[in-house]
DNA sequence: TAGTGGTCTAGACCACTTT
DNA sequence: AAGTGGTCTAGACCACTAC
């Protein structure tokens, strides 16, 4: 009964996390209820839900009611991935951020574009091109295609001093968004803005994202020749 | 006083969402504290915990203890990413797994690996190389050292069968790790074991993890031409 | 229909941080 | 010293789902 007051659903968390991890519990078993396990780590139940709630979380356990919860099979631990605008991450960075608009124009959406944003063919989009430097060297060049019905201020925003993606997030926050991260290699006017030569690896992030259901933007987010990204867990 | 019993911590962190987005609660304004709007919605201030506690988890605001929750001036939302061993990645798109073990061999560590692992130089480590295929068609190369010292049992372990990644989160799963995706170019190997031409851009996953602390594994994970990584938020 | 997790409550005490 | 979030508790009721 020595008193282990303060800590107690970390405890509980990383006590049924060394089981799991020590195979006590093996793959694919159960664990005992959370009824169960609030006895033998003497604390409510809420505390023991929270622990495995946790879990689940980083994917460690699967649960289903009445079923109960379930090492999972599939060791697949979770990582957390921040994506900011490009700015925060140049002066994260501690770079100087600079930013410049390249080409800003209202075109009629593509057959690409339709599908891509699930909107008619021929729908009004603003499409803007534009550079992000780090110490006034090429960081990151953005294509991006809005979607003026849904945005309609953006018709006349003034983005010579603002980037789109940071003009978007202060102004109509999207609520869905899908990510893609591919490699590609740069052709000829990717590899001047970038300043390197064409053929070169690039890593692109693919953005859509919508406003509560309807279709907002597709952005195409290519990065410096070695830009990495990168995380812990 | 219409009863919204059921549903209660979602309905308090929508609509603080909701407040947030629409600017209500403005970039940088400091929120009510839990005990206002416990009593705002009505509800237990451990509702509004919960609630706060997961706006602050997807990177919507900032709690601190004394000084309140603020909404977060640089919005940046988190994305998760499902990272798992490229056997579950190949089935879970439907196709048909194959691993094949190319080397194998006990070698002192290089200086950069040292280095890389926080290892003495010429510790002794496992060197593989391996190849993962979708429907016999390459998906990924795999190159992994492996710190003797840390996982001994990894010097007998027969890797014929089960690729080193897959054995590692079996018999020693591991507590941290650290992730960067970057974009390479092929050289002539990696192009041959692709079934690709040298030049070509393809992107690669490098991890390094240790387990309480003790240096375990370095891998670098190249994957096909044209694969993305996805996720969605 | 019974068992398990999911959630809410009301109250309590604590820890951290700012003043 | 005081205010705010962090956490725990004990009990309750509900929802889902395997049986």
């Amino acid at each position: 009964m020595t008193a282990q007051k303060r800590i107690s659903f970390q405890v509980v968390r990383d006590e049924v996390k060394r089981r799991i991890e020590s195979r006590i519990w093996p793959q694919g078993s159960l664990l005992p209820t959370e009824t169960q396990l609030a006895e033998e780590f003497n604390c409510a139940r809420a505390t023991v839900n929270r622990a495995l709630r946790e879990l689940a979380d980083q994917g460690f356990v699967e649960r289903k009611r009445k079923s109960g919860t379930r090492v999972k099979k599939e060791p697949s631990k979770h990582a957390k991935l921040e994506l900011s605008v490009a700015r925060q991450t140049v002066e994260n960075q501690n770079s100087t951020y600079r930013y410049a608009l390249v080409e800003r124009n209202v075109v009629s959406s593509p057959g690409w574009l339709a599908s891509q944003l699930s909107v008619s063919p021929n729908a009004r989009v603003l499409h803007v091109i534009c550079m992000h430097y780090a110490d006034n060297r090429p960081f990151q060049l953005e294509e991006r295609w809005i979607n003026i019905d849904t945005v309609p201020e953006v018709e006349h925003a003034d983005l010579n001093a603002q980037g789109p993606h940071e003009w978007l997030l202060n102004v109509a926050p999207f609520t869905e968004a899908e990510i893609a991260f591919c490699a590609i290699s740069a052709d000829g006017r990717l590899a001047e803005f970038m300043g390197t030569t064409a053929g070169t690896s690039m890593i692109q992030l693919e953005r859509t994202t919508w406003k509560n259901g309807e279709p907002m933007t597709f952005a195409r987010m290519t990065h410096h020749p070695g830009y990495c990204i990168r995380t812990s867990y």
